[in-house]
DNA sequence: CGCAGTTGCTTCGAATCCGAAGCACCGTCA
DNA sequence: TGACGGTGCTTCGGATTCGAAGCAACTGCG
């Protein structure tokens, strides 16, 4: 059953408790930074910065929450929270009637240009201050690639969908 | 009131947004190999392993809250899921009667030792096998420091507790 | 066209998570 | 000893999360 894999080594352990513990600090401080300053859960500013970020402020409903590693459930829950509040619109795609856009509104920018700031603040003082810029450029690099690789193998997260019939691989 | 911090620059941007993205992704993946090997979450997983790599397979409350990053509600909630499934024991500590000892039992080992295979096959195919030796070890070298960093800067996840009397800067 | 399989999103139910408040014990100071 | 603030954990209430199931629209094939 088991494929008896090479154990990790201590460098591989550390690297990989490093990642867990590092984001989840971030991500914990982040959140708490968020909250104060506008009442923002951290996937709610992933999404409205994904938005923001867009040339059309756009993005359809399956792209956001493959872009932010969330479910499509939970992401809908969230959409209707940023819309009750008025920070994103949802319409009705043109091209295809099932698919949702949704846009980011005018207050939208305003909560994330108002956050922005003392997010930044807060990655500088909390995550870069520790590190040099060779420190910096290497994270950016050796974590990009890795991103890179786990979203082309996608364990079954982003899989398109569980299929009714039998897996043929099994 | 926003103090204008440097605008962050498109390498910073990059391994921040890599740090997130893979972490998300990565823990993700883990999440699933772990329910189907052995019915864990993720933080169940993690506590357990904490425990284990223990001399004594034990630990305080608050001890392994820290550890996991999480809230102290969050993980008594977790110790009695692991204590109903016959996987660790809460005992009063003999030195501080409030304290309360989790100590992993021999099936929470056993199950420990049946998912753990899974586990590092997964991690060498998911975020090693993208990676050099060397970046390997530039991932543990420089996310060690940023999180030693961030724990000794508790943003205020880990501070005491938040005080009574009035908030000053109100 | 009409059927079958697929995709995009939502609803539903249950599990999980957190902060605030509460309770009990600990240590210090007089 | 007795008061008092600090620490360790749990309970409580509400928010968030996910997977499974359901519904509607799209696509390919004859």
């Amino acid at each position: 059953m088991t494929s008896s894999p090479r154990p990790l080594d201590a460098t591989q352990l550390g690297a990989y408790f490093a990642l867990i513990e590092a984001s989840s600090l971030l991500k914990h401080a982040v959140e708490q930074q968020l909250r104060e300053a506008g009442d923002l859960s951290y996937v709610q500013f992933q999404l409205l910065a994904t938005l923001g970020d867009s040339d059309t402020g756009s993005r359809r409903m399956t792209d956001l929450a493959d872009g932010v590693v969330y479910s499509r459930s939970g992401l809908t829950y969230q959409a209707q929270t940023l819309e009750s509040r008025g920070l994103v619109t949802r319409t009705p795609s043109a091209d295809d009637e099932r698919s949702v856009t949704v846009t980011i509104t005018a207050e939208g920018s305003a909560v994330l240009a108002a956050v922005f700031p003392g997010h930044v603040g807060l990655l500088d003082h909390l995550l870069f201050a520790a590190l040099s810029r060779a420190d910096i450029e290497a994270l950016a690099d050796v974590l990009g690639r890795a991103r890179d690789h786990m979203r082309q193998n996608p364990p079954r997260s982003a899989a398109p969908r569980r299929r009714k019939k039998a897996d043929p691989a099994g």
